[in-house]
DNA sequence: AAAATCGGCAACCGCGAATTG
DNA sequence: ACAATTCGCGGTTGCCGATTT
């Protein structure tokens, strides 16, 4: 049995909202609040909308200090930060971003940050179209575009990583050097306060700090999923990290700022956990972690695919046995890009795959596909 | 000038997690 | 403890203006 769909969906209304329908929604929540209940909230109107929609339209763009557009320089190199550390969660990113919405920097960062770091452009008339991420071998298995997407995810952060020092290195000297957090020391921002007590039975914690994916298919930018792949040391850091991020000044009711949270293991069970509250915070791109740990980073995120280990779904382990050939394959394969790229140049970022003119990370995963499966396991 | 194509953005969809009764 | 309900997130879609040929 399905569940209750939230509303009519025949005869509700969709698309593009009217002035007044914007009016109507933030009359009502500036004088009433959303109640808690965003389902009956379009009833209580008179809106014939969803009440996903209805929030959509709320938090996107009727919110009181939403910025749209004009993305200063400062905050592409906090999202490119964050996106490299943590992967698409828009969420995120946006509770870094006061005014922001995950939807504004999700949109700004596809179609804007990713091409204009890892190169691209307006492609021109009559070219190929770009690369699509093919199956590593004949039988493409939802594992396998799994894999795909997951490796694809480390390369490219990798590459994004990689072309950010470039960027970094070719620039005059900054005021500050590029950090996480803009700054190079290891003094926390102001925001970031050890989480008091008090703080932590706040009500603005968020519901939840990660998705959990059982399949791995969606694990590609998991938080969750790189951190229990984690060595226990390094864990501790990014999870440090990650907390403190989350007491960031709240942006609105969806803002971080509560202590409960959970851990995700790596057999896939989530716990409820009382985090630990780093007092040393460590900026962790740019900072005090080195490029070789950040490839560390990435190839145990490509390698956390499969740790979910035998359940005694066939079909699973199926995927599962899939999964480790391509994943292993995958990593040779990024190992002999730096290999080739560190005896080209003696550095990583002076790898042609990392060069702005190369076509991105689907073209590097593409050509990986498009090898002999078995030659790098 | 017209057609084709691309890029930006608002909105929708589906799923998993959290909450509630 | 369990099922139903609601929320929040990431990915995707579709529209429309801009650009290119």
């Amino acid at each position: 049995m399905g569940r209750a769909p939230c509303c009519d969906k025949a005869t509700v209304k969709k698309g593009p909202w009217a002035p007044e329908e914007d009016a109507a929604l933030k009359a009502y929540v500036d004088a009433h609040g959303t109640g808690g209940n965003w389902i009956a909230l379009p009833h209580k109107i008179g809106l014939n909308r969803c009440g996903k929609s209805c929030r959509l339209r709320w938090l996107n763009y009727l919110r009181p200090n939403i910025r749209h557009g004009g993305f200063t320089e400062d905050e592409d190199r906090l999202i490119c930060s964050l996106y490299i550390a943590i992967g698409s969660r828009g969420g995120a990113l946006a509770a870094q971003l006061p005014g922001r919405t995950d939807n504004d920097i999700k949109n700004y960062w596809n179609s804007k940050l990713k091409r204009r770091l890892l190169g691209g452009g307006r492609r021109p008339r009559g070219a190929p179209p770009r690369l699509v991420l093919a199956g590593p071998g004949p039988a493409v298995t939802a594992a396998a575009t799994s894999l795909n997407a997951m490796a694809a995810s480390a390369i490219e952060r990798m590459q994004l990583s990689v072309r950010l020092r470039r960027l970094e290195a070719a620039a005059p000297p900054p005021p500050q050097p590029f950090t996480f957090y803009g700054s190079n020391n290891l003094a926390a921002p102001p925001w970031q306060q050890p989480i008091s007590p008090a703080a932590s039975g706040s009500s603005e914690m968020p519901r939840r700090l990660h998705h959990h994916h059982p399949s791995g298919a969606a694990a590609t930018s998991s938080y969750s999923g790189l951190i229990s792949s984690w060595p226990s040391s390094r864990s501790h850091i990014i999870h440090d990290a990650w907390l403190d991020a989350s007491s960031t000044p709240p942006l609105s009711t969806t803002s971080m700022g509560d202590a409960a949270t959970t851990t995700t293991t790596a057999g896939g069970e989530s716990s409820s956990s009382t985090p630990t509250v780093s007092t040393a915070t460590t900026p962790f791109i740019g900072g005090s972690i080195d490029m070789d740990d950040e490839i560390d980073m990435l190839l145990q995120q490509i390698r956390c695919f499969d740790e979910n280990g035998d359940d005694g779904d066939d079909d699973a382990d199926q995927r599962l046995i899939v999964g480790d050939e391509a994943a292993a394959g995958a990593e040779n394969y990024l190992r002999a890009l730096i290999d080739e790229a560190a005896a080209n140049g003696g550095d990583v970022g002076v790898g042609s795959w990392s060069s702005c003119s190369t076509p991105g990370v689907d073209s590097v995963f593409h050509e990986y596909a498009q090898l002999d499966y078995g030659q790098y396991n």
